[in-house]
DNA sequence: AAGTGGTCTAGACCACTGC
DNA sequence: CAGTGGTCTAGACCACTTT
């Protein structure tokens, strides 16, 4: 028999009433002091338990008044990006990548706004495309603040991805995602070997280190052939990712 | 002067010497009883901090052994998926909605995939547009167990939201989200005001409750008006959402 | 004034790891 | 074996809300 967490089951016991019904939205629940009478736990311990609760937005709860069951949960958390290599090894098929620039460029007008017009001189930029079994999944378009690794344009990039060399020389302290969908351009379509009818999933993202803005990337995944999710459970904790190559 | 809480202390420091790179990746960083001296706060309130860096995916705690820097964290929640109704009144606008379908359906082959082949009769099913200061920016296509709401096929959708409903009526469990861009059919197209070119951004969810899915819902938002994001920081916990009409 | 959540402490026992 | 994280307790003080 497994041995059961106190704080894990005082949490149980919350959530089987949320599910259950036994509290409905905006009612509220038993106090900690209450709990702690009921369940036979210490208030440390049922404090934990509903602070983690409250954590996954199913509770409110206001110091002074009580904790209520809330009326919009967060829907959990959805598309954790992780490197593309390790995804695609998680999926069981051979990276590759096939390095198509990896230069230096001028500021442009946009390009100063994504890094917040600091006076900086010229950006690293590099265009990878990332296969899954030879297949290209992935066009990854970035831009390099070279005050956060001066050495950028000397890596291989067929060897390791941008994404692991930045984190072992950047470490992150902020980061910012945008989804949308798009017709990627000519060229584009070019590069991920696509018809003229199949959108993208663009992905932009920008991370902060130091107070500056380190990078700034685009990626697109062509609609057909990638897929990114979540299932989520408020139950064991833990949510499986789903991202998919179909 | 703001009364800086201790675990929040210990945090700071953590998080501190992670950006300064005191630790790099891989490396041991101090145990609770080290920080414990260093710091002058409690065990608990220690791993309090520990714990919570960890959740964010920067550290890995190994029992018996250490806690170490984490090598790829978690790039950070993004998409937290809100009632659109309240996504489009957050960014100053007005909501309207338009029920396009509201009946009952029978069960084909995908949609029993869907609801996981429970024998069910008939699902309910509705299709609404919804609009931000009468701009289509949503196209929702939802399945409902009528298990899970009798009543469904009742209700004014122009007054309130399905989401909405049903989470007053069927608290959940489970949610499973996927992402990805597709073009829309060309009914799809007529009802949101689309030209030939658009792609859209389909996200579909699932969602479980007292172990049947109690909803299917396939939601189409054009690529041009809508992007979804979010801006996460390490060090302040709370992110902002970038839901963003464009 | 009584109740509530938010935080913190100084102990404690356990299972596990690494030497 | 000593060190580590994982958990738990029985107190405590505080600021706040409700009555």
């Amino acid at each position: 028999m497994a041995v059961v967490l106190r704080y894990q089951k005082v949490k149980d016991y919350i959530l089987a009433g949320l599910e259950e019904g036994t509290w409905g939205v905006g009612d509220k629940i038993p106090s900690e002091s209450e709990l702690v009478k009921e369940l036979g736990a210490s208030r440390m311990t049922v404090n934990r338990a509903v602070r983690e609760v409250a954590e996954l937005g199913l509770l409110e709860r206001i110091p002074g008044a009580g904790t209520f069951v809330a009326g919009q949960p967060k829907a959990g958390q959805l598309l954790e990006v992780k490197d593309i290599a390790i995804q695609i090894r998680d999926a069981g098929q051979r990276h590759s990548a096939e390095v198509i620039k990896l230069e230096s460029v001028k500021v442009t007008q946009e390009l100063a706004a994504q890094f917040e017009n600091r006076n900086l001189g010229d950006l690293y930029h590099s265009v990878i495309i990332h296969k899954a079994d030879d297949v290209p999944v992935q066009l990854e378009n970035r831009y390099v603040n070279p005050l956060q690794d001066p050495g950028f344009l000397d890596v291989d990039f067929t060897r390791t991805t941008p994404t692991e060399r930045l984190i072992a020389v950047a470490p992150l302290a902020e980061v910012e995602h945008t989804v949308e969908a798009v017709m990627p351009t000519a060229t584009d379509r070019k590069l991920l070997e696509l018809d003229n009818h199949t959108p993208c999933l663009l992905l932009t993202r920008r991370t902060w280190s130091g107070g500056n803005v380190a990078t700034y990337v685009r990626l697109q995944y062509p609609g057909q052939r990638f897929r990114l999710g979540t299932r989520f459970s408020y139950r064991g904790g833990d949510s499986d990712r789903l991202s998919t190559f179909s």
